[in-house]
DNA sequence: ACCTGAACACCGTTCAAGT
DNA sequence: ACCTGAACACCGTTCAAGT
């Protein structure tokens, strides 16, 4: 089964210079490296040796392509404690490993939120392992998409508001005496995540308190 | 102090066409008529009957044109429950009329997440009064920014959730058995909402656990 | 000071032509 | 089937020239 066995037609060799695989994987490492604004049809033919125009030949568009990284992105995220430990607890980490993974994939937040999932088989696997931990662990099935979907939200909501700078509510004393008092407050460290953690355990805390008084 | 009273220096009539208020309103009405995709610096410049290149005597970039729009729709957002009811009804209706408010305006809230609001001075005003109203509430100056930036993030998240598609969780049975049923489980009306519902009952009742448990 | 018209650099995408 | 090179439509932005 080497490639000498198979019969070549003659002239050009029949493997394709691009894959699927190859453009994802370039597209991540481009994003890495530079950054989303650095993420063009050109820069990344450049990565890969090729024409702009040969891409096509592979990717429908670039709103595609950010879909082949997105489901790449949801590779990362944790869901393994769903089904093994309880779900309050699996909810947890998941929540921490996807606000983290889209922290540095900000950009692709808004076509997350648009694009059905259907396509993207890494993505629907996740989400058929937090659907069936939530039920497990005693989620009425009417309920278990609205959980799923509130958490979601507040998790991209977070991960965009990581990546914004420091000092984001500086604010004129004077202008704003109250707000100037209360950003003062805040010890320094990393602002953004000590939102995060609060508003967390904040959900997390009133979700157990739920399904508490629903189950009696 | 008619027109007529100004001494008139020679030549062109000295009124501008165009002014920051008649552009932010102009950009405005476009979106509300034709979307975002249709907000173009000529689309604009159409509308206001002026050559593309005279918006650059009034706006430095079409980044600084979303921020004007962005002031603009904060303007929408009722905050009026701060100081005059209690901080979790306050909060509430803030949090209601917040994500109402980008639901229809949410290519912007990629730009929110990082800009800081000083430029704003609607935005700082509606920051001014939800602060002043949480330390009312009796919320310790250290935390008051968490809990603003945590709801936000949470709201944030809910209005790009909002503007998905109907479906967008729908996939093959026998591809993710639990998901399927769970997605098939929700009741017809409007997902979005109804997670957004879930998600602010349980964040409020949250934080009144918090604080009660701060304040003893 | 403020507007016009022409120009620029760059973007995603298409397509005829080659192998 | 897959790649190249040229071209297209459109984008935000700049700038010399006019008044």
């Amino acid at each position: 089964m080497t490639p000498a066995d198979q019969p070549r037609r003659r002239g050009r060799p029949t493997t394709p210079l691009l894959s699927q695989e190859k453009i994802t994987q370039a597209a991540v490492e481009l994003t890495n490296l530079r950054g989303y604004a650095a993420l063009t049809m050109s820069a990344l033919a450049r990565r890969l040796e090729v024409a702009p125009s040969a891409l096509y030949n592979h990717v429908k568009s670039k709103r595609q392509l950010l879909l082949w990284i997105q489901d790449h992105v949801n590779m990362e995220i944790d869901c393994s404690d769903f089904g093994v430990r309880p779900w309050d607890v699996a909810l947890e980490s998941w929540a921490r490993s996807y606000r983290d993974a889209y922290a540095r994939h900000s950009p692709l937040v808004p076509v997350i939120a648009v694009t059905p999932i259907a396509g993207s088989p890494h993505t629907v696997a996740m989400y058929e392992r937090v659907a069936a931990g939530l039920r497990a662990g005693g989620w009425p099935d009417d309920q278990v998409m609205d959980v799923v979907v509130a958490v979601e939200s507040f998790v991209l909501g977070s991960a965009l508001d990581a990546t914004a700078p420091d000092g984001i509510f500086d604010v004129p004393i004077d202008q704003a005496p109250a707000l100037a008092e209360v950003v003062g407050a805040r010890v320094g460290r990393d602002a953004a995540r000590a939102a995060f953690d609060l508003g967390l355990a904040t959900v997390l805390a009133g979700l157990r308190d739920r399904l508490k008084a629903l189950g009696g």
